[in-house]
This record gives C-alpha cells, sequence and structure tokens, in this order.
DNA sequence: ACCGTACTGGACCGTCGGTCCAGTTGTCCA
DNA sequence: TGGACAACTGGACCGACGGTCCAGTACGGT
C-alpha cells in the first residue's frame, strides 16, 4: 500500500469523504444511477480527485466494499469462535453465513452496485482471473470449510452457489424489508441437509444433452 | 401481440434481424459492452428502429431472454414427463434444474446482460412489483415442485437461491468453459439434500451470532 | 390505385465515465 | 527554516452511448 511516502494528510481526508459520500448516496438512491460526478460533488472534490484514488467506478465500489468487510474479515480469521478458527468447520460455516448474510443486509444495495462485475474485469481483457478481493476471501473460506465437512462434495461450486445468492436482485428485495433472518434460516437449512446428506446418495452424472461438454 | 393490425412484413424482417444480431453480438462480445448502435448496425437497420420495437436496452434483452426460454415454457406446461406435468415433483424438479442449466449454458452473455435488471424497473419507480417474465415463470414453477414435495420449507426463498446461482458470474464463467455439466451435478446434490433432509433436523431461528462483527 | 398509418432511420441531445494537465500543497531533507 | 519535488487536486474537456424526435417511406387494406 504506502511505499515509502505516507499518504498525505489531505489525500487521506478528501478519500475518506469520497468513501463517505459514496455511503450515503447508496443509501439513498438506486446504485447503478449514482454517478461519479455526483459522488465528486457529494464529497466536496473535483472529478479528477476520485478517479485519481479509485481508478473507476469498479475501484470505488471495490474500496468501500473491502472497508464494510473488514470487521467480518478480522473476526473470521482471528476472532473467537464460532466464527474464528477453533469450532468445528459446520458450526464455522453456518455463523460465516450468518455473519455474511448480516453484512449485505447491512449494505443493501453495495453488491448491486458492485454487481456481476464483483468478480469481472470489464475492460479490454485485462485479467480475467482477478475476482474481487472480497468474493475471492468469501469462497475460498467458504469452499475450505465444506470440503473439511464434506470432501466429497464439489466445495468450490457449491461456495459459489451460496454466494451468488446475495447477488439476486430478487433476494436483495427481502432483504431490504428486513428479512434477513428468513434468508438466514433458508440458508442454514439449506447447508446442514447439504451437509447431513448420505454420500452416494445423489443421482449421479445422467445423460444430459448429448454435446453437452463433459468434465 | 397483433392487437387489430398484423405486424408488417418489413418490421417483422427487421425484428429478427435485430433479434438475431444481438444474438451474435452477444456471442462474441461482454455483454455490458455492446451498444444499441452496435446492435442496429449489425442489424443493417437505424437505431429508431430498435428502439421502437423493443423501447430500451432492456426490453431487448427481455424479448430475446423470452424467445430463448419459449421451447423450455412449452416443455413444463404441455410436454411428456419427466418436465412436463405427470412425473412425480421431485423428478420434475430435477429435470427442470437440468433443463435450466441448459439454457443458460446455450446463452452464456444473455443472463449476464440481464443481470441483476432482470427483476428490477429502474426508471423512477415505475412498477417494482414486475419481474422478467421468464424469471417469474421459473421461479414459480419451482416454488410449486418444492413445495409440494415439501411444504414445510421456504420455498418461495429457496426457488430465488436456486435462480440466483445463474446470475452469478464466476458461475458464468464456469459455464462458459464447458462445466454444465458440473453446475447441473452439483444442483441435483444439493436439492436431492434437501427434499431428503429430515423435517426439524435444522437449528431453528437462533438468535443471529451475538459477536457478528459490527458495522 | 390510393390513402392512412405504422414503420423507418439518422440527426440530435443530455449525461456520464474517464482523461488530462496546470496549478497547489504536503513532506522530506539539509 | 526554507526550498525542491512529487503527490495530489479539480475542472475543462472528450468520446461514447442511451434515448428522443420527426420528416419521410412504403406496407396493406379497400
Amino acid at each position: 500500500m504506502t511505499e515509502g511516502r505516507r499518504e498525505r494528510a489531505d489525500a487521506a481526508r478528501n478519500r475518506h469523504a469520497i468513501l463517505l459520500a459514496t455511503e450515503e448516496l447508496l443509501a439513498r438512491h438506486r446504485p447503478e444511477q449514482i454517478s461519479m460526478e455526483q459522488v465528486a460533488a457529494a464529497a466536496g472534490v473535483g472529478k479528477g480527485t476520485v478517479f485519481h484514488r479509485f481508478g473507476n467506478r469498479m475501484g470505488l465500489m471495490r474500496a468501500l466494499m473491502a472497508e464494510r468487510a473488514l470487521a467480518l474479515h478480522e473476526a473470521v480469521t482471528t476472532g473467537p469462535p464460532p466464527l474464528g478458527p477453533g469450532a468445528p468447520s459446520r458450526e464455522r460455516l453456518l455463523a460465516f453465513l450468518d455473519a455474511v448474510v448480516d453484512v449485505v443486509a447491512r449494505n443493501k444495495g453495495l453488491l448491486a452496485a458492485l454487481g456481476h462485475a464483483v468478480t469481472t474485469a470489464h475492460k479490454p481483457e485485462e485479467d480475467p482471473r482477478s475476482a474481487h478481493p472480497v468474493y475471492q476471501f468469501w469462497h475460498d473460506h467458504i469452499t475450505s470449510l465444506i470440503s473439511q465437512e464434506r470432501s466429497d462434495l464439489d466445495a468450490e461450486l457449491l461456495a459459489h452457489i451460496l454466494l451468488a445468492t446475495l447477488h439476486s436482485d430478487p433476494i436483495l428485495r427481502l432483504l431490504e424489508q428486513g428479512d434477513g433472518q428468513r434468508l438466514a434460516d433458508s440458508l442454514r437449512t439449506l447447508v446442514t441437509a447439504l451437509l447431513n446428506a448420505s454420500a452416494g446418495r445423489t443421482e449421479p452424472r445422467n445423460s444430459r444433452h448429448p454435446n453437452a461438454p463433459q468434465r
């Protein structure tokens, strides 16, 4: 981050102001209709400053998201069980999903703002590999917990499925109406059922569309 | 559709050309970077025509999606089991999910193009109620099948969760690489586990985690 | 054949993401 | 303390895009 120099005081102040302004706008307006100019104006800085600090719209959203997710990140890596290390994987997983729903519920618009772009670099093939760090972390964590508990499952894919929930508009809508608990409950049900399922129980690869690629 | 007059021949021709051009562009380029002008040019019509027929970007995507989903719609409502009526709900559900994955896999970019907007009217509070008809239908169908099999579950929410899968960028990426079978398998596993789970097994509404990180 | 109208298409508009660069200001070092 | 230098600032500017408008076109009914 800070290579060599420290961050200049005014820069830090403006950076904070921009993030704050974005937060407020996000809380009040639909995320896809807040413009960078609006953000700049609301923060009381020039547009150039915003772009200088955050590169582009996505960068701004990423930074904001990263900040919001920080507490959770710490709770998971160094906090007490069941979120932190120490509890059995199953408990950690359930606790983590609860916590993630919580974060998302408190940041309704933000996830939507990131949108699909969360994991995508959209410019002329930048590096299609790198996902949003927050997503990356969440996904890795869930993957690891699932596979610890059930090594026979496709943990990685299932983690994507679970997280996909949080990008869904109808579900975001529910969250807006305060139905976070309902979502958390269903997620618990789902995961519990998954972890309890007997291993060979699901019918294996049936022959799909003939020209569907294998793997 | 055709109230009173028939659709003019040239209009039909152009409409088809536009849809076709959109398809091709969608297949070649990232969906968020194809512009309406491009579509118009590729279809060999003026921009006005495109807007006249489809209203706006979303309308175009909707129309295309509706067309793509038509076959599935018919298979479900009037086709033979297990997709159509007649088979037990569980079989129908599994078959339907397979089929949906198939449709999505064959239309990679399209879902992403619709994006979150699938269910949202974005203009100044138009009618936040109405979802994309295709989504609506898929959701209703899944909800109904789940609740027939397991009336104790929150079928509606679970249906949203299952469908959310298809809007996820990482998963769309997998689909692009031909991993449709892998996704279908995991979905089957998930649903089977869910339907098999013993009723009271999942811990009921615990009072969210006390040490969930704040803010 | 001819009339009314639905359809057409390109000029046009306002907005927005992003760039640029000249001026400013914080920080380091002597 | 002061000077030099780079980092930061911010607003003018640009190209692109979604969407509107409307004069002209040509389809289809009669």
